[in-house]
DNA sequence: TAAAAATACTCCATAGGTATTTTAT
DNA sequence: ATAAAATACCTATGGAGTATTTTTA
């Protein structure tokens, strides 16, 4: 796809938390996956999107700049979702819409 | 991933066109990859969106509702993308920053 | 019968998990 | 040594393609 809420959030949520292992908790997926998640999208995009050494973490320009473009997306995407629900979380329904039946996911 | 804007411009544009076909050709995507996308996301829902016949397309209720939670976050994302670029489409670089260098694509 | 959606494959990327390794303090 | 990110490996799903079949006005 070409526009992925959830690489967003990803970002935004590490760019809160400056710690993918703290990120990855508040988003409900393993550390492993979060890292995974931003190299994609960096390869995606050919840009350096974090700066990031095991002891510090850092939004590069670049990064900041997506960010702040990214911002009222995120916010509008929330309708969107059931109450509550994060943009970006491993299990649970996807979007929203009445009742969801059973929701598989991803294992 | 949970919310995924490329399906919801694919619900979007199938809305306008009332056309698998002519909406595939608008998205650029060939039409059973649209019909796959929209099944995919009725499954995850677990609830119809469009009531289809091969003479006509119809959204449903919960499609329409879908819908109008959508549509802030679709004119959103917009500035997200490089200038014109659709939400979805199925080639070219995926989302923007400054330069995107190559862009590998899903074949 | 003709046009449109669905199906049936195939291929590759995304995405998540656990276990382990590397790295920097 | 320890804490944090990266890597390696696995599996499942998403998403696109072409070719073909089903459906119905």
């Amino acid at each position: 796809m070409r526009l992925d809420a959830g690489q967003l959030q990803a970002l935004a949520t590490l760019a809160e938390e400056l710690s993918f292992t703290r990120a990855a908790r508040r988003l409900g997926v393993a550390q492993p996956a979060l890292s995974a998640r931003i190299r994609r999208m960096e390869r995606r995009l050919g840009q350096q999107l974090v700066e990031r050494s095991t002891r510090s973490v850092r939004i590069t320009p670049a990064g900041q700049d997506l960010l702040s473009r990214a911002g009222p997306m995120l916010t509008a995407a929330e309708p969107v979702l059931p109450e509550g629900e994060p943009v970006l979380s491993a299990a649970g329904p996807v979007l929203s819409a009445a009742e969801p039946a059973e929701a598989p996911r991803g294992g």
